[in-house]
RNA sequence: CCGGGUUUAGCGAAGUUUGGUAUCGCGCUUGGUUUGGGACCAAGAGACCGUGGGUUCAAGUCCCGCAACCCGGACCA
């Protein structure tokens, strides 16, 4: 069912997408810019997604058998520098506390742009013998990483993330661990935020597609062998009695996965959430409030909606109906209820899904089990576009100048074999400017040899124009 | 980091060419009428014109520096 366009203040995706996402950001008061570049307040209906992301989620880590811990923001200099690639990957971008009052400090410390090494030195402590182990920790906190450029939700300087990392006596606990984890996010993505994503394996990544066919990287999770454990002498006794080093895994996800939502689910009237993370599920709107009764029946709806457990608001202001049903649009809230004097007559109320604006009829003696119905069809109805919009853009290609092609022409993914040589990867970046997304979990057979080597080719992989 | 654009009331803009009393729309406040898709009338409040220097009797306007934001590119989660 098409739908007109009401909110002339944010700008068509279909026009320019990068402002229509900025757009929703403001309009729907996700978030605000601060005085320092890349440093955004989360505004507390763009807080709130994230608390109910937080909550979901850490509930699924706990089944995991994952610990909360709190680790210090900084780190000092020389604690960063143990593992050498990881001082390479972050030095560059991180920001450096310098002075403690009015001293200069005899060390620096980096304020953390993750916390590999204090969960290492940590660790070191904790670990004396198989029997300390698994150990896996997890840290809801904020990092910073100095970057460049910035764009709400997507790149920022400091974001919330969650980072867990988890100590395995043995390769195969690390390595089943690390996919355990990848399956817990990809649930997430699916259940919780009617996202459609690509897995993966050797890179176990979550790759997701957006309205604008480019891919975003929703989560992560890695084995990391036990290259830390040695770097920072990280040692148990085994059950041979035998000094062993343990193995490391890590996995994040960040409030990127907001700008995620945002772009996979919103449309040209704002924000689209799904109903289980959306801060406000339902909200009521009185219609011709002024007529006795009205408000008070509308306020009933919602009282019932609350005490049934859904998240529902009511709007009493003397707004006019059509702003406020902008407004709630706008803001993304799933489903909206309305309640007039014609709905008191005939002992109904009409509810209206955000998705594709199909209004009920609704028996008040029904309107909870309605409502948690449309809610569901709501998520149904994300997660089947998400599908769709994922699925009508992966293309097929057999060479390289067949890939950069269909990029240019579709945008989405593109799917070919790889010999598996970093120098491919290069290649393709160079010529199409796509990068090696994900190597699926369903292996195809498409060629026998790479297309950009003619080597001999061992995987199908996923390219695209990531953000 | 490179290349382009922007910065004037809470938001969006005009005014800058040709220096001379700070403008408009939305929003906000107060009162009243309204309400089945962004209502209307009336009266108000609100701006050291991004920041630091310079030129001038006089700078939102001219000159030089800096910063922030937006859009592309490179890089990253």
């Amino acid at each position: 069912m098409a739908k007109e366009k009401k909110v002339e203040q944010i700008t068509d995706m279909e026009v320019d997408f990068a402002q229509w996402f900025t757009d929703v950001c403001k309009k729907a008061e996700l978030i605000s810019y601060s005085s320092i570049k890349g440093i955004f307040v989360y505004r507390p209906y763009g807080y709130a997604i994230w608390e109910n992301i937080q909550k979901i989620l850490d509930a699924e880590f706990k089944k995991c058998g994952v610990e909360n811990v709190y680790m210090p923001m900084l780190i000092p200099e020389s604690l960063l520098q143990k593992e050498k690639d990881h001082v390479e990957g972050f030095a560059p971008e991180c920001a450096w506390v310098t002075m403690g009052g009015s001293e200069k400090l005899e060390e620096r410390y980096c304020v953390r742009p993750t916390s590999e090494t204090l969960f290492c030195e940590h660790f070191r402590e904790v670990i004396q013998s198989h029997r300390d182990l698994p150990k896996c920790y997890n840290q809801w906190c904020s990092v910073l990483r100095w970057e460049k450029t910035s764009r709400p939700f997507l790149r920022h300087r400091e974001f919330l993330w969650q980072e867990g990392h988890t100590m395995h006596a043995t390769a195969e606990e690390a390595e089943a661990y690390t996919q355990r984890m990848l399956n817990v996010y990809a649930d997430f993505c699916e259940n919780v935020l009617a996202m459609k994503f690509n897995g993966a394996e050797a890179t176990y990544t979550i790759e997701c597609m957006m309205h604008d066919r480019k891919a975003l990287q929703a989560g992560t999770s890695h084995y990391f062998g036990d290259g830390f454990a040695k770097a920072f002498d990280i040692t148990f006794t085994n059950k041979d009695n035998q000094r062993a080093y343990p193995h490391q895994t890590s996995w994040g996800v960040s409030t990127r996965l907001i700008g995620g939502i945002i772009m996979t689910h919103g449309d040209n009237s704002g924000l689209v959430l799904p109903p289980k993370i959306a801060p406000v599920q339902v909200i009521v709107v009185p219609v011709a409030q002024h007529k006795p009764g009205v408000s008070e029946a509308a306020q009933a709806l919602c009282d019932r909606l609350n005490a049934a457990g859904y998240r529902a608001k009511i709007d009493l202001s003397d707004q006019s109906l059509g702003w406020k049903c902008a407004e709630y649009e706008m803001k993304g809230v799933p489903l909206r209820v309305e309640m007039g004097p014609r709905d008191m007559e005939n002992g109904q109320c009409v509810m209206v899904r955000r998705d594709n604006g199909e209004k009920t009829f609704v028996a008040v003696s029904e309107l909870e089990a309605k409502a948690g119905e449309l809610l569901q069809a709501v998520h149904d109805g994300l997660y089947a576009r998400a599908k769709k919009n994922l699925e009508d853009h992966i293309y097929e290609a057999h060479s390289l100048e067949e890939a950069k092609q269909l990029q240019e022409q579709n945008g989405g993914f593109i799917k070919t074999m790889w010999c598996g040589d970093e120098a491919c990867e290069l290649k393709m970046k160079e010529v199409a400017g796509m990068s090696s997304r994900c190597m699926p979990f369903a292996q195809e057979h498409l060629d026998d040899v790479c297309p950009i080597c003619g080597k001999p080719a061992k995987h199908s992989i996923l390219w695209g124009v990531a953000y």
